[in-house]
DNA sequence: TGAACCCATCAAAGCTAATTGGTGCGAACA
DNA sequence: TGTTCGCACCAATTAGCTTTGATGGGTTCA
């Protein structure tokens, strides 16, 4: 029997206003040049955790790793079919970076305060 | 004679499509919990060292070392005045990430292929 | 000038994150 | 039910980043 993927401790993704402490978490998981390329392939569609392994010449464990901390940070969501594992890009994790990118850009323009 | 800021290594604010690399590099640049504030500080307007330094109750030299990293990643600019520099966030840096980031999420959630 | 001040830089020490190789669990297939 | 396969997890090593304290350059003010 088919079996369901196992919801495990993932950050929901957040709602409207993004913590300043979930965005920080976002962004250091995809600070990581492998992350990154993992996040690339997972921008044109869901893909299969073996798949992944052969197309970025990765070690297994080391895939492995990385999705985690890439799942966890909310980014990513897993599906189980068979035996096989498949990771998909969450776009409102994206969406919520942006929006909390917004937000600070909005008001630095302000010139300085006197100072000392 | 006051003098004006000497132009450093800092990356030129990306034109409109920005390098993974680039992006990457600010990404690992505001993932850091004491930078993140340094950058919630200049959201709210341009600021002078001693001033963040005394906001934020840091070690001089450590802010100094946090500022150096946003800044070599495009984050900020810097002014100095007299004896004292003031650092501005760049809202073009941020509106460049925001742009890398709806690239992403644009395809993401095309169905996987067949696998393995 | 000389003294005081702001800030950048540097080397050493401390700490956190990534890599590696090995192990184990659950699912499918014979 | 035994075997194979895909994947997650773990401990130890390795690599990379941050902190700290000290030093020096450049700028104002007396």
């Amino acid at each position: 029997m088919p079996v369901a993927t196992v919801p495990v401790a993932t950050v929901p993704v957040a709602p409207a206003p993004l913590q300043a402490d979930q965005a920080r978490q976002r962004l250091k998981a995809l600070a990581d040049p492998l992350r990154l390329q993992v996040i690339e392939a997972l921008a044109g569609g869901e893909r299969c955790v073996c798949e992944l392994t052969s197309e970025l010449g990765l070690a297994q464990s080391k895939l492995s790793f990385h999705l985690k901390v890439l799942k966890e940070a909310g980014l990513l969501v897993d599906r189980q079919e068979g035996r096989w594992v498949y990771y998909q890009l969450q776009p409102e994790a994206l969406e919520g970076l942006r929006g909390w990118l917004a937000d600070l850009a909005a008001g630095c323009t302000a010139p300085a305060s006197p100072c000392c």
